[in-house]
DNA sequence: GGTCTCCTCCACCGGACGGCGGAGGGAGAT
DNA sequence: ATCTCCCTCCGCCGTCCGGTGGAGGAGACC
């Protein structure tokens, strides 16, 4: 028996019409999703949500009046059984991915992301209780190197949630294939110890195990393939 | 694979004596393995093979005299329903993987692999016909794309050898970080299912792990960053 | 001194995972 | 007609993993 299937309900919040048609037209193509309602500011957005009981949120950051962040938090905060929210934002280096995981949003994403991979973080947001992507990945990448910009406080925030000096040895390994105790023998200590730099890390990049973990770590550029 | 049948046949090349032993010690506490016979170069492996007609040749790449890619060409072209030959290094991201695939190997191994990890590639590369890591790895990168590698044979061969269609499916959805049970949700087929798709793929990348998995799939290619 | 983070480790627990063997049916090849 | 491969699913079982809630010590900062 295949699955029925009920679409996935989805709500768009952006105070640009024209991005929500955008999106409206991307997620409506797919047969298993649908677009039940649409919000023009994080004030409006809260009872909107609470009204229609989506499944998946597209939060605007950038938003007049309360912004996707305190929206996010409110509509996780006093909607029972809250929808998963994905905060999507327009410029990479942005200080918000933080502030969004706090406010407890599943997912994040950039404006260009390509239509099959919207599609995709919003399949996987609402079916899973992951989500991976953008999240600290990013606190990894600038702390892997290159392009390092000014934006001075993303960087503080960044090392505030960065990983720690064994966190990171640990992920390293990891991305390695390596199980708990191989890399608790190759760092010479104890498997426990192993397994707390490891919730660590999961945490810190909000993920749920390390196979996403070590995604996260390809995804960021923390490691690169070859 | 059913019947037990009669053990596999092993020669051993390597210059290094105490290799062999370490390596013989190994595979002789497995039952169904036997080691009938040794090389100290590449130079005497090939008479050796073509007399003792082993299933699967363990052979050093780093050799005195005749290398251990060049003893294969020459095993494999030379000599009569030839064996399989798993090509064995010490180090990491070596550059012979490719030559070795391109003699024809059937799989590639580190000389710090454990020994369930040995036994175990014996076993895959003599009754399953798959391909290695690093060979299956290659094949899943030849087919996504970008195959830009001439040699033909060792991608012929992968091609024989490569994930079935679900399998794919299956080990796409394993980068996107999902649990057995959200693939199943996602494929529409049962849990047990999934089981079964994931260990054919973990047995025919010659991984231990999802979590392996899905590295072999960032480092071959099969999906990238970003 | 008090507070903080980090590193090290422990016990407990439930769930996911992976190995094992088996089974039935369908499609294509020989 | 037989064989082989693929896809589907089942149960059993041991291990690993991840979560929770600790604990103690070292160093930094205030």
């Amino acid at each position: 028996m295949s699955t029925p299937a009920s679409p996935l309900r989805i709500v768009l919040v952006d105070d640009e019409r024209m991005v929500r048609s955008a999106l409206r037209a991307i997620l409506s193509s797919e047969p298993d999703l649908e677009v039940v309602g649409e919000a023009g500011s994080g004030a409006e957005a809260v009872p909107v949500v609470r009204e229609l009981r989506p499944d998946v949120v597209l939060m605007d950051v950038r938003m007049p009046d309360v912004d996707g962040i305190r929206a996010t938090e409110r509509i996780l905060g006093t909607v029972p059984d809250p929808p998963r929210v994905i905060v999507v934002t327009t410029f990479e280096n942005d200080s918000y991915v933080y502030d969004a995981l706090r406010a407890g949003a599943s997912g994040f994403l950039l404006k260009r992301a390509r239509a099959a991979e919207l599609v995709q973080a919003v399949r996987v947001v609402a079916r899973s209780d992951s989500l991976l992507f953008p999240a600290a990945v990013r606190a990894l990448a600038a702390e892997h190197g290159a392009a390092r910009g000014p934006d001075r406080e993303a960087t503080a925030r960044a090392l505030r949630d960065r990983l720690s000096e064994r966190e990171a040895v640990v992920l390293r390994l990891m991305t390695d294939g390596l199980s708990n105790s191989e890399i608790a023998a190759r760092m010479a200590v104890g498997p426990a110890t192993v397994k707390t730099h490891v919730g660590a890390v999961l945490t810190k990049l909000g993920v749920r195990d390390r196979t996403q973990a070590v995604i996260a770590a390809y995804e960021s550029g923390f490691v690169t393939p070859g």
